[in-house]
DNA sequence: GCAATAAGCTTGCATACGCCAGTATATTGC
DNA sequence: GCAATATACTGGCGTATGCAAGCTTATTGC
């Protein structure tokens, strides 16, 4: 049946948004950082090094370059990532996570932790969750996940 | 295992953002739609009536009131929708689909379906694709879905 | 070496959205 | 009935974002 295809697909599409707005909130309440700047953290973490290019975080946020200059900025200048240039290739401007923005990453990704727990949890068993993994895991393969 | 659940919330939103991603170039490339203006066109064929006021649209489609009216204004110039206003009550302003409306929400949920067959199919088998129906069902639970 | 091309970044402009204030209409309390 | 309150909608303002143009730095072809 092909409807269930497209039925997927949207519960899909609703439940990540449902997800996103609730974190949105307390993210802003709690934290002071938009969900935006919470993954421009995560990426950093999970680059190996905590710094990445402007570009390369372009892409693997699905965002534009501009929006990553214009998201660097403000986060600059409350002290969460800072600004390095490569000395081999002087075009590349690398957004690196300071001491203070890990900190706030680890903070976030708590409230993130409890609000996935809230979501699965009592919802799902756990063999359902890791097949639910699994079938996430395929669903997403091609995407260039690199952070999950 | 915590992580279980935070990986997969991680995984589920950058799925979602992926589909929506590729289902906002091939709209507006093919049918000159965006995919809220799909949602919006959704909504109200899924409404039974074809209409629906505008604070219910908002709600239902998680966006401000004013967000709808700067919506519904450009797909009423371009014939979409059509307004209606109750008699009853001289505040409720109907968005109205127009057949062009419904013929543009035909074309554009083929679109949509292609796109989430592409996604589940050889990926997910029968059996798999029922299952995840009836998790995205249980984890969407208390959420208002009135899509799928 | 130097011109041509490419890549990374930034900025101006246009668009989309949320919040909040303002307006119009309904409902409620008395 | 009328004042007070509530609801539906709209519009101004600020913010976030993509696109395209421009600037700077690397690389490539010759």
């Amino acid at each position: 049946m092909t409807d269930s295809y497209t039925n997927n697909a949207l519960r899909l599409l609703q439940l990540a948004d449902d997800f996103r707005a609730g974190l949105s909130g307390e993210f802003s309440a709690v934290h002071g950082i938009s969900v935006n700047e919470f993954f421009l953290l995560l990426h950093l973490k999970r680059s190996g090094a905590n710094r990445l290019s402007r570009v390369e975080l372009a892409k693997r946020m699905h965002v534009s370059a501009s929006t990553i200059t214009r998201m660097a900025a403000p986060m600059e200048k409350i002290g969460l990532v800072g600004r390095d240039v490569d000395q081999r290739d002087a075009r590349l401007v690398f957004v690196v996570a300071t001491d203070v923005g890990q900190e706030k990453l680890t903070e976030a990704l708590a409230t993130f932790s409890k609000r996935a727990e809230y979501l699965f949890n009592d919802r799902l068993n756990d063999e359902e969750v890791s097949q639910f993994a699994s079938m996430l895991h395929r669903l997403g393969a091609g995407t260039g996940n690199t952070l999950a």
